[in-house]
RNA sequence: GCCAGGGUGGCGAAAUUGGCAGACGCGCCAGACUUAGGAUCUGGUGUCGCAAGACGUGCAGGUUCGAGUCCUGUCCCUGGCACCA
């Protein structure tokens, strides 16, 4: 594009302030404690979620929330806060290594090298980022505290009296290892062969891993998990004073999924099996502690009575009379033990077909219910009956206790079972109250229809007549006085699996001796990745890092952990370090982190912008790791992110996902080649919502260029050699009321819309405000100027520029653009001595008039009767009655 | 199936407590200035209609003097969860 194609020479003065804020830096926020601290300003702390420096760059939906937090901290800086808004590097993870694999370059050349790019572009569009706080995960003194992190969450329990991490001190069992937040534990995990790594659950979608989509298998492994279920309560109840999407918060309550309930005993009937149950506790989801009670769950309730009993969960205890039979997951711990001769083979064969098959395969929906009867039979303890005990893939180990009482007429999947395999059903719900005739019996004619909504218990002796509700609390206090089951909450949350087989993470600040966990003293940290030039995995699920040979042997007895962190760690506080990145005592200054963590609500972190993809995972695990470090004492509130804001995907031209398969990626920087930094930001701030989906236009961009030059030619004109200088047209005089009204219109709606995130409104408003100053013949050069600040965090280049061009030949521009103050409104100059009302009939428009400001009703009925347009319009009709609305309009109602 | 969000011009979108639907921008049309215009400026632009006027916020009802906005039902789209007992 040739020089006299661009609107404004955008291309020499974006650069230009680039380099003066690198050099001054004005945007660096000063700490409690520093020379230039002011502890009169109060606090404003403003995030992004940091980027993974991936190898391709930005793409155009990353600078989307981070314009928004800009203009935000630019904004806020004008109003006189102490502003944090800092950025950094989610540095580890796949990506880096997968090419290391593949080209046998270092993940952390790399790293550098993307590093590099992301911040020039970033630098590019004119971001106020603290460079001096910048921080990256992937550096030894950023995963030092990483690692002192886990050694905390190592050496804590969760006390279920105060539902409280403690230090494992304060426990006074005798297996502290079963109780630390950290620990390790055999578990089936996902595995992937093709990656040479265990992933989370979260990782996996529909069988396949979330990067790559490769297939994965489940394997038992020994890992290292999170003890995150002990918080579930907690991080449902303390969502409620975040200002979160509600839908945010509604996605986390579904995530941690939890359900009110009770455990239930069922004996096995005598003779019927070969009492051989494999000594297990076995409750899958359930934490240690349930809740208000912190009763603490029967996890060995199945080896509580001599005799062998199945526990089951259910949320309907209500409906035991109408439990039918039992089925237990397939890989539940008894069900070698519980099935007979005849039925063994059966059992056997159907266990292995659904050990071999995949996580996608079993969890399909569309399929029929499959499952095979042990020969065994329970006891009811309701009623006494005997019912069998089948099993079925459709219960899940995982969930509640890997066993269910089947309800087959109030629950879909129990009716749907018993009727491919002719299993009774009997009705214990009624939607109304039924009289009942003597008793249970089984159901002669077995609903066609299964009823899951609540109603009234029948054929129940216990509960007959009492809705669900009631009926399920008497339910429980009768179970729980035959010592037969118990009040019990679970979650569907599970402990967090946090343990990869990978080279480019975190390496654990733990040893093994003599086959016990050890953490290592905190002067050794932080354990620093061992060199290594080969990273492949070495496919039997040992962790790459093992191949260092010398690393791992750490002393004559000890070896290390070879696993790593997941990349999900460093951004678990991240949030923290930036308030000190640089302090060697500690992972952050306690002064730091009360000052920009502190403030009077829950959540440290006023603003959070990112991606709703974080919506469960991130900010579950963040929130997780903030919760036990506040319990210890180390950071002063009980949240991180108090104000939490999802930026909405940015579509390609065609309407579809950007893809590079589609070929309709937006690339950023050739937007700011064509059209400049300030046209690049507020374009995207002018799309719409920013909380909402929308296509990318470059038409859009133009208009939006075209809005900047047009501000550009309010102070600047060309001569007649072709360059721009000062015009002529903007003089030193004062404004006439008509431009301070739309001007102070302006001031009033672009703060408001700041305040509220309406970037694309505010935008419209200055446009308005333009247009008003373009047709004016003398410029007011006060206006432009308090113009200018409105501007300024959304063009800060363009606006920086003309102030200080400005500023030589007319006096009053002292500083910097970005040093001012935000202009207020004058609420005087808004007032309107006139209104123009509207004139209804019927509702329907018929005229408006002019009328005084505050006119009485009187006088505006008296105006509408006199009117032409209404007489017309009500002529041969009788006027039923007249609204009228002050300052806004009349309305006949006329028939 | 469940949860959350959303359906407004040719397009992106605006619209305090219910009170002028379509601000602002794109596109389009016309004009001005120009050797030229893919620059700039001015005016117009929801649909139908020559007009008066009628119609118009996914669809069907309802409340109201008055509904994009409130209520009931329904359809569609997007995202998430999905045999969680």
């Amino acid at each position: 594009m040739n020089e006299r194609r661009k609107p404004y020479s955008f291309d020499r003065f974006e650069p230009k302030w680039q380099a003066i804020w690198d050099a001054r830096q004005p945007f660096h926020a000063a700490n409690p404690g520093d020379a230039n601290f002011d502890p009169g300003k109060p606090k404003f702390y403003v995030l992004d979620m940091y980027p993974y420096p991936s190898g391709t760059g930005l793409h155009v939906g990353h600078p989307e929330g981070y314009t928004a937090t800009d203009i935000i901290a630019r904004y806020k800086r004008m109003n006189g806060f102490n502003v944090l808004h800092p950025m950094g590097w989610d540095a580890f993870g796949l990506p880096a290594e997968q090419y290391a694999i593949k080209t046998g370059q270092h993940p952390a050349i790399t790293t550098r090298e993307n590093v590099a790019k992301f911040k020039a572009q970033l630098k590019r569009i004119g971001f106020s980022y603290d460079w001096q706080r910048e921080i990256n995960t992937t550096a030894p003194e950023y995963y030092r505290w990483t690692q002192w992190i886990f050694l905390q969450l190592y050496g804590a329990w969760c006390n279920p009296q105060t539902q409280k991490a403690e230090p494992i001190a304060t426990y006074e069992g005798d297996e502290p290892d079963a109780v630390r937040l950290a620990y390790v534990a055999d578990v089936p995990v996902n595995w992937c062969p093709e990656l040479g790594t265990v992933l989370a659950n979260e990782e996996v979608i529909d069988g396949k891993s979330e990067v790559g989509g490769f297939p994965v298998v489940r394997r038992p492994m020994r890992q290292w998990m999170l003890r995150i279920t002990a918080f579930a309560e907690r991080l449902i109840d303390e969502l409620a004073p975040l200002d979160w999407p509600d839908g945010i918060k509604a996605l986390q309550r579904n995530w941690i999924g939890r359900s009110v309930g009770a455990v239930v005993q069922f004996r096995i009937a005598e003779g019927s099996a070969g009492f051989r149950p494999a000594d297990s506790g076995i409750l899958a989801g359930i934490p240690e502690t349930n809740g208000k009670g912190a009763r603490k769950i029967p996890a060995h309730a199945n080896k509580m009575s001599a005799l062998p009993q199945i526990t089951v969960f259910t949320t309907r205890p209500d409906t035991l009379y109408g439990a039918t039979y039992l089925v237990l997951s397939p890989e539940h711990p008894f069900v070698d033990a519980l099935s007979t001769r005849e039925n063994a083979a059966a059992v056997a064969s159907y266990r292995a077909e659904i050990v071999s098959k995949s996580d996608l395969e079993r969890t399909d929906l569309a399929q029929e219910k499959r499952g095979v009867f042990t020969g065994a039979f329970a006891i009811n303890p309701a009623n006494d009956e005997r019912i069998p005990v089948w099993i079925a893939d459709y219960v899940l180990m995982g969930y509640g206790t890997g066993a269910i009482m089947a309800v087959p007429a109030h629950d879909e999947r129990d009716f749907e079972f018993a009727q491919k395999f002719q299993l009774p059903i009997r009705e214990v719900v009624a939607p109304e109250p039924r009289s009942n005739d003597g008793g249970e019996r089984p159901c002669s004619s077995p609903p066609l229809v299964c009823m899951v909504e609540p109603g009234f218990a029948m054929n129940s002796p216990l509960i007959d007549g009492l809705p669900t509700e009631a009926a399920r609390n008497t339910i429980i206090e009768w179970l729980e006085a035959q010592g037969m089951g118990q009040r019990t909450v679970v979650y569907k949350l599970r402990d967090w699996l946090f343990s990869r087989q990978r080279y480019w993470g975190e390496p654990f600040p733990i040893v093994w001796r003599n086959g016990q966990h050890e953490a290592l003293p905190e002067g050794e940290l932080p354990v620093e990745t061992p060199a290594l030039d080969d990273f492949k995995p070495t496919g039997t699920g040992e962790p790459p890092l093992a191949k260092a040979k010398d690393w791992v042997r750490h002393s004559e007895s000890a070896m290390r952990e070879t696993n790593t962190m997941p990349q999900w760690a460093g951004s678990c506080w991240y949030y923290l370090r930036f308030c000190d990145p640089r302090n060697e005592e500690r992972f952050v200054g306690e002064q730091a982190e009360q000052y920009w963590m502190g403030g009077g609500k829950p959540g440290g972190v006023d603003l959070y912008v990112g991606g709703t993809e974080h919506a469960v995972l991130h900010l579950l695990y963040a929130r997780f790791w903030h919760k036990v470090l506040f319990d210890l004492g180390y950071v002063s509130k009980p949240e991180p992110f108090q104000r939490l804001v999802n930026q909405g995907i940015i579509l390609g031209e065609d309407g579809q996902k950007m893809s590079k398969s589609r070929g309709n990626v937006v690339n950023p920087d050739d937007v700011i080649d064509q059209y400049g930094a300030d046209a690049f930001r507020c374009y995207e701030m002018f799309m719409g919502p920013l909380e909402q989906m929308k296509p990318w236009s470059m038409k859009g961009v133009e208009g939006v260029a075209r809005f900047l030059a047009r501000v550009w030619r309010l102070v600047m004109e060309e001569n007649q050699a072709g360059d721009w200088v000062l015009a002529s047209s903007v003089q030193d005089i004062k404004p006439e009321k008509p431009l301070l009204k739309v001007l102070h219109a302006t001031i009033k709606k672009v703060g408001e819309d700041i305040e509220t995130l309406s970037f694309n409104t505010a935008i419209s408003q200055m446009m308005i405000c333009v247009n008003a100053l373009t047709n004016l013949p003398v410029k007011p050069v006060g206006s432009l100027r308090t113009f200018l600040i409105l501007l300024n965090p959304f063009a800060p280049h363009l606006t920086s520029e003309l102030w200080q061009t400005l500023a030589g030949p007319f006096a009053d521009g002292a500083g910097e653009i970005d040093a001012q103050r935000w202009p207020t409104h004058d609420p005087q100059l808004l007032v309107e001595d006139e209104v123009e009302i509207i004139l209804q009939v019927n509702g329907k428009v018929r005229d408006r008039v002019r009328v005084p400001l505050g006119a009485s009703d009187v006088e505006l009925e008296r105006i509408a009767r006199a009117n032409v347009r209404i007489a017309e319009f009500t002529a041969g009709k009788t006027i039923r009655k007249v609204v009228v609305i002050r300052n806004k309009l009349v309305n006949f109602v006329a028939t």
